[in-house]
DNA sequence: CGATTTTATACCTGAACGGGTATATTTCAA
DNA sequence: TTGAAATATACCCGTTCAGGTATAAAATCG
């Protein structure tokens, strides 16, 4: 699943702001949102913190079939 | 799968240098080195650019139990 | 509707990524 | 063993990430 809509998804089911979900990972709003905006060229420490709140990490997965 | 074992194997596996794959990727010998050195600061574009040489991206997924 | 909260956009800046390169160190074949 | 190739380590430095902040737009709610 995409990440940007995973960490969207995953913050509207426990109810939290863009705020709340990254005083609580320790990193900046800024992150949060160009996490959410699909920025591409975010540092993967930082993803994983945050993926780690929701009990996942960012791991190597075979590329949906395309032809 | 851990990403530096993951890159590690498939490039032994095709039988490439790590030049070779830097220069395939079109990224640094020295972001090859840090990503097979489990360096966890790395840019999750230019990690992406070497997985796709191999058919895969990073993804979030469940992290394993830990009780 | 208006008021408050949440999200989006823009700017400035320190810190660090990543490229290149030089120099060990290790690996491996002849 | 020896020499070349591959890998590891260390440095300089331009680029840019990410934090903070200010402002604007959008969404939410009474």
């Amino acid at each position: 699943m995409k990440l940007s809509k995973f960490i969207k998804q995953q913050r509207k089911d426990y109810k939290l702001t863009q705020r709340d979900l990254a005083d609580r990972a320790g990193v900046g709003l800024r992150f949060i949102r160009e996490l959410e905006a699909e920025k591409l060229t975010l540092r993967m420490d930082k993803v994983n913190i945050v993926l780690e709140l929701f009990g996942h990490q960012l791991e190597p997965r075979p590329l949906p079939k395309s032809e």
